[in-house]
DNA sequence: ATGAAAAAATGCAGAGAATGCAAAATCTTT
DNA sequence: AAAGATTTTGCATTCTCTGCATTTTTTCAT
């Protein structure tokens, strides 16, 4: 990897970290462009060479994690469910979400405050889900390519499991991060795999 | 109910349909908060006093469809579970999704020309969320008062119902409602009562 | 009806977001 | 080291959004 592509990534991260950090100093709303330019060392105009708008500076996050979920969900046994196989998938992910906790909670704190902005990044990860869907689709259907227009059944767990990640991360978070955050994911799945019905009164 | 909010409603549609108009015309990113406003008959300032941004126009939904949804929830017989107790609900407000259709299809277009305006859409949703689950987490537990912050189980119900509802409406409108929307919404809640087990080939 | 109170609409001024374009600085390749 | 490609930057401009003071409209009590 050369220079050049080396310093495109110091300035994005730059950007995005001094966004996050200005942010929880000062507040979402008192943190301008031209603030986070300058904590990062570049003119206004760059920031907006990286990101399309100011809140994407908050929201945007690594673009291959999509990438390496789909590739283990083709690459996951076929005796496997698909739920199972997603399931896998997600939670070798997102392993590491309490070792990188520090700054998850950081983003958080940012993104609780600013309703908006949490909108905004479940779209970061619903960019992903079209693919994830057309990755189902081609595991259940070995055979063909890859679908353009994947079915009702590959949307949906695509979805799903989307929704499983946000919820487990919000219900994690919410509770201050006192159990490991894979019980909470473990759980989930659980609730999913048996059909959504009314659980005990100690597993609510 | 008086003038003074027949009145509101009024403009409010006003602009929103507006909005949806001129973007169908001349293209989303080719409408301006002015444009809107004059197509309204209000001034640009009017138009900020009922959105809090330019986009909020194109996706902001009938605030109380959350309300009826969640009234109808707590108010299913006791017998039914939880899941069915939702998909119901659900059903009941979405019985007009193809009576309405055109007015969902013009807004399906732009929206689909314009991906951020589809994150802002899921958020408006998300907003009713937390109500939903609070409804059903004191559902399943008639005898205490709505809790303030909802167990695991009922965010992820009210969680996956929310995003059956967008995988119904993107299915049936990518396959160009030629099959009952309600039909679509049924497969869905199938599939989640069952766990999502890979279904058969003729069921994708 | 009518006048006082409440709510909504408006105009205006100004900060900040975002984009296009051309010039300058920086990196790559040979 | 020089040519070529890419990135950064400054500048001008349009549009979004907010606060505040003023005017208009609706409501309510008399």
């Amino acid at each position: 990897m050369g220079l050049r592509e080396r310093k495109k990534r110091a300035t994005r991260a730059a950007l995005a970290e001094a966004a996050v950090r200005l942010a929880a100093e000062h507040g979402v709303d008192n943190v301008t462009v031209e603030a986070i330019s300058e904590a990062a060392d570049v003119s206004p105009r760059t920031f907006f060479n990286y990101f399309d708008s100011r809140d994407d500076a908050f929201v945007t996050i690594d673009a291959e994690v999509g990438t390496r979920i789909r590739e283990a969900v083709l690459a996951a046994p076929p005796s496997l469910d698909p739920l199972t196989a997603v399931h896998r998938a997600f939670a070798d992910e997102l392993a590491d979400v309490e070792r990188r906790h520090e700054v998850w909670n950081l983003r958080a704190e940012v993104l609780k405050q600013a309703p908006h902005l949490m909108v905004r990044s479940l779209g970061a990860h619903l960019e992903d889900e079209l693919g994830l869907a057309r990755a189902i689709a081609q595991r259940l259907d070995p055979g063909s390519p890859e679908p353009e227009r994947p079915g009702l059944y590959p949307r949906l767990l695509a979805a799903v499991a989307g929704t499983a990640v946000r919820i487990s991360i919000e219900h994690w978070s919410a509770g201050g991060a006192t159990v490991p955050f894979l019980a909470v994911f473990e759980r989930v799945f659980t609730h999913l795999a048996a059909g959504l019905p009314a659980p005990p009164p100690d597993d609510r």
